[in-house]
DNA sequence: GCCAACGTTGGC
DNA sequence: GCCAACGTTGGC
């Protein structure tokens, strides 16, 4: 299915911060976005975003949880070549070059946030409120934002 | 390390 | 196509 809206959207990517952090993407400057094993993250990539895209960079698991940074979407969704190398923690047997099931895009690294918005403050902040991001239960490591909660997360961390 | 919430799998 | 079992996520 081709995006029909030309507009910019705004996403939140959940990366542990452990594993890779805002300070990992700024050594690689830009990376592939892979190991997204959850139909629906897959789709945001594959069907919403677009080149150009603005994306907070959220560690999750992390003291304290929260918004560290800015980066921005840099490729269109192509095939996550992770899935189909054995070796990889992320291996889906299901996937081949035929079928590669899984597809990522590429981020690039913008900004390290000043003042990290940790899950504290976004909780605390009336305009934010609303954010997938603190749906019950919501383990969704890609989730739309909205522009109003973008600029307002943005606001904060600088 | 606990556990609630959720997605996926597979037996029927 | 139901649903129990299982694995994973992620805040605490």
């Amino acid at each position: 299915m081709k995006a029909t809206q030309s507009k910019t959207q705004h996403w939140l990517l959940k990366s542990e911060g452990e594993c890779y952090s805002i300070n990992d993407l700024k050594k690689d400057g830009t990376t592939a976005w892979e190991g997204v094993r959850n139909f629906q993250a897959r789709n945001f990539m594959t069907q919403g975003m677009k080149v150009g895209d603005g994306v907070l960079f959220y560690h999750s698991s992390s003291k304290p949880s929260g918004v560290f940074g800015l980066a921005q979407v840099v490729s269109p969704a192509h095939p996550d070549m992770s899935a189909q190398n054995k070796k990889d923690e992320h291996y889906d047997s299901k996937a081949t070059k035929e079928n590669p099931i899984w597809m990522c895009v590429d981020v690039k690294y913008v900004e390290t946030f000043k003042n990290p918005v940790t899950l504290d403050q976004i909780r605390f902040q009336p305009k934010l409120a609303g954010m997938t991001l603190l749906k019950r239960g919501s383990r969704l490591s890609i989730t739309p934002v909205s522009d109003t909660e973008y600029n307002e997360i943005v606001r904060l961390g600088q």
